[in-house]
DNA sequence: TATTTAAAGTTAACAATGTTAACATATAAT
DNA sequence: ATTATATGTTAACATTGTTAACTTTAAATA
């Protein structure tokens, strides 16, 4: 399968095969399942072919990292209906997130976890802090939503993070077994929504 | 300090100073810094003094999650003024419990973390979810609020579950770097805490 | 084309980790 | 006083990521 292509020295895009073969492994195993004997088992190379690609294991799984964040923006954007009213497009992102989380629940605590933060801190750029991508996506759907007259005219970069507070905590709650209403996720998730947009939409009745 | 009472080969109350020992470790460098090495020379034992007390090292750290939740619960309701308006309670309750998260970040990653949670899985009775101890006063308080006509009459169950999503999310982005505004906590907090209260509070127009 | 150079992979060894087995010592029970 | 039990120690192991020295292929250059 991934061994390397037929009995060649060199494998050939071994940096490539070793994220994507990393990105499998954390879906099924969770982070800690990535050993590198394990993952070189499996493509079919020596343990230490990996430094020639990464200098640790560490940056490996930094790149593991980022590309499951754009698995995330992708599970979310791609399917969004563009023409929805801007309310069900905020409802229909948030959900979107939630079940992502509740489908690759290793790898969202992965992307998300702190282990492997520290080093990461180069980006620390004044403007481009709120690392998920999709982030400045949705400060531009509320903006949007503002504008017409849907939300409140407020900070849009607060509503955003307060949406997504409540998407990260219940999305952890959830994979994290803190609360197992398998059954009620769609109660849990329109309640909390409703609340959410009870807060920041516009005051219907002024 | 912590090393073994004079020279005795006993050291008397071994299995409780590795609970706070690891406490202490925990706080200053997260969990991976408790090493059983490390650990036991702080405390001037044998390495594998430990297996006297805990069958393995998650089994210790099982019992030093057990300390944190219920530091984490004294430090939200101890302080909490019982003579307060439901609404203020509420408040001082949800900064009360960012505020730990934020002051302790290694601990309360710790204990709401996914590592050591599958064996943990034996209290799952039905009616005793909901890990955090705190959960069930949470739950009564908004019950009183709903009695005291503040909050909208609704499963409160439900509602917890909403404003804790909220906190532990809004906690987790906090320290986990996601969001660094950290000159705006307290705007960010009032804001999430407004938005929640909006949305489950009675309708005041009515 | 022939030779050199650099990229990519391999092998063997290391230090750090949690864990176990066999042994030692002090306290408690009889 | 003797035995039994609880507690602590020592030495060894398997597993982990990592490094150094060496090998092989592909690319560059003369």
């Amino acid at each position: 399968m991934n061994t390397k292509t037929n009995s060649s020295y060199h494998h050939g895009n071994l940096k490539e095969e070793l994220i994507i073969e990393s990105l499998k492994m954390v879906e099924s195993g969770g982070i800690a399942s990535i050993t590198l004997r394990e993952l070189t088992n499996r493509l079919g190379t020596s343990r230490t072919a990996l430094y020639r690609h990464f200098t640790s294991k560490e940056e490996l799984l930094q790149e593991v990292i980022q590309a499951g964040f754009e698995k995330l923006d992708t599970h979310i954007f791609s399917t969004l209906d563009s023409d929805l009213d801007l309310n069900l497009k905020l409802h229909d992102l948030g959900r979107a997130y939630i079940d992502f989380a509740i489908q690759n629940p290793n790898l969202y605590r992965m992307i998300f976890g702190h282990e492997l933060k520290e080093q990461r801190e180069e980006s620390c750029d004044i403007n481009e802090r709120e690392d998920a991508p999709g982030f400045h996506k949705l400060v531009d759907i509320i903006t949007d939503a503002q504008n017409a007259n849907i939300l409140k005219k407020d900070d849009a970069f607060m509503q955003a993070t307060v949406m997504w507070s409540m998407l990260h905590g219940l999305s952890n709650l959830l994979i994290d077994g803190h609360v197992h209403i398998v059954d009620n996720i769609d109660t849990l998730f329109e309640l909390s929504f409703q609340t959410l947009i009870s807060g920041i939409a516009v005051e219907l009745s002024e």
